[in-house]
DNA sequence: CGTATTATTGACCACTCTCAAAAAACGTGG
DNA sequence: CCACGTTTTTTGAGAGTGGTCAATAATACG
């Protein structure tokens, strides 16, 4: 593992990402969102230094299982998966990230997962030995980071939940559900839900196949709770049986 | 939820938490291993005050998901198991605490799992609000706290990698695996390992049945990979093909 | 020692997976 | 813009892993 360059994932050694002098974070929009809420004015100037804005397209991988832990992002645009592999290639995707998220914090030296796009991303790009530094500096920052790491703990133990004992419907329901409630959460707002990863990275983060996946999504389509314009959209037309699918209280009519 | 008082599983409302004035941090065996590894001696004398032993005894509930989280706990002697329920009874435990773990920190004022004893468990409890305090005057305890988290996390997705995408064999093998390099981390070097929880604790962390614990189990004996001199203890007789089995190389003989 | 609880074993079954094919969507170049 | 090939998604039929239901065995506890 880890021979390639990062950021790359084709094995041929072309850099995409685009590493330019942004703009700067005072006109970053995801400041109220990422690790940098922890910082004031005057904190956030003595580290802009140091941040990198990174722009990757689709599919990219921006850090892989393994690999020295020398950067942790913040992911500004776009969205990107997480996910470990098993010697033969079953794979699990332990999470969608969206912008406002954060990534490549580890307990050790090496990532613990992949980092991969599903869409064009932007992210901010922090060097891991610095941070360190600066939360010494600025313990309001480590209170921060805590904060976002409690929080995904507490989504890993919801997932957790899922993967272990919910049937393959209240599975898919939940994750829709979850993805419209992480959509609202960063403002959009529409009755259309963005489904940017494919139908394989969906059964690979609720623990199915493709087909069952699939088959799920046309029942619910079937029964009017959802509809699907293609297959990167979907629209919830019935919240309230989308919930009772999700927990099980109904039965696919 | 949440109308019985804590400490206390049964309904009744008999309280077997001893608050005792314990022996103090100085003796504490489980300091290299708990939060307060981020603390020095000045550091510790100061909170010390606000640290409340507990002991509680097995199968006792710590604290209950839904209620106020008003104290995390460092857990210095036992074992405690973290559940989450869904509405219908079904259980996925996400995780096994032993000496050296903490346990209530979460993202909102209230705790997102049930902790409960499966062993007499000894922990110190020490007011949320407090703990909060002392991370602006102590920054190292902030950076202790967000390393434990960081590893948890790290540990939730290797959870949701076995649970999606394992089988019966592989998850059983996995986790006796697991649970014995745990043992070797806190100390505890013998070919017998401790299975302090039941089968359906088992079963409800890995997403199976006892039936299907059960079966795998005495699977592993019939093969000469373990020994099961009762329920609460097994002997890893060939850790070899013990990892070949969570790996899934090897046929079921 | 008797009772209750927990673990084991067995027979059967169903939910989801596997394998396979058709349909739809996507990208590319003429 | 359309024809073509590729990839992704959908749909179908059959099979298998692990679940359900039930009985027995072992263990813990008064």
């Amino acid at each position: 593992m880890a021979e390639m360059a990062p950021f790359d994932h084709t094995g041929t050694t072309r850099w995409k990402a685009a590493v330019a002098a942004g703009p700067g974070c005072d006109h970053c929009g995801s400041r109220r969102l990422n690790f940098c809420a922890g910082l004031d004015e005057r904190e956030l100037a003595r580290l802009s230094g140091l941040i990198v804005p990174i722009t990757v397209s689709g599919h990219q991988t921006l850090l892989r299982e393994g690999d020295a832990a020398d950067y942790i992002y913040a992911l500004t645009g776009g969205a990107v998966k997480l996910y470990k592999l098993l010697a033969d290639g079953r794979r699990q995707i332990t999470g969608f990230l969206f912008e406002g998220a954060f990534l490549g914090l580890t307990h050790n030296t090496s990532y613990p997962y992949t980092a991969e796009a599903i869409t064009p991303a932007n992210l901010c790009r922090f060097p891991r030995k610095r941070l360190e530094d600066a939360m010494d500096e600025f313990p309001r920052l480590g209170r921060r980071l805590l904060g976002l790491m409690v929080g995904e703990l507490v989504s890993a133990h919801d997932q957790m939940l899922l993967l272990g004992r919910k049937t393959a419907r209240e599975k898919v329901a939940s994750f829709l559900i979850g993805l419209s409630q992480g959509a609202v959460l960063r403002g959009r707002v529409s009755d259309s839900l963005a489904l940017p990863m494919s139908r394989t990275d969906i059964a690979d983060h609720l623990g199915l196949t493709i087909e069952t996946v699939s088959r799920t999504m046309t029942q619910f389509k079937r029964e009017g709770i959802l509809g699907i314009p293609d297959a990167s959209r979907a629209n919830i037309l019935d919240m309230d049986r989308l919930t009772a699918a999700a927990e099980g209280e109904d039965q696919p009519g």
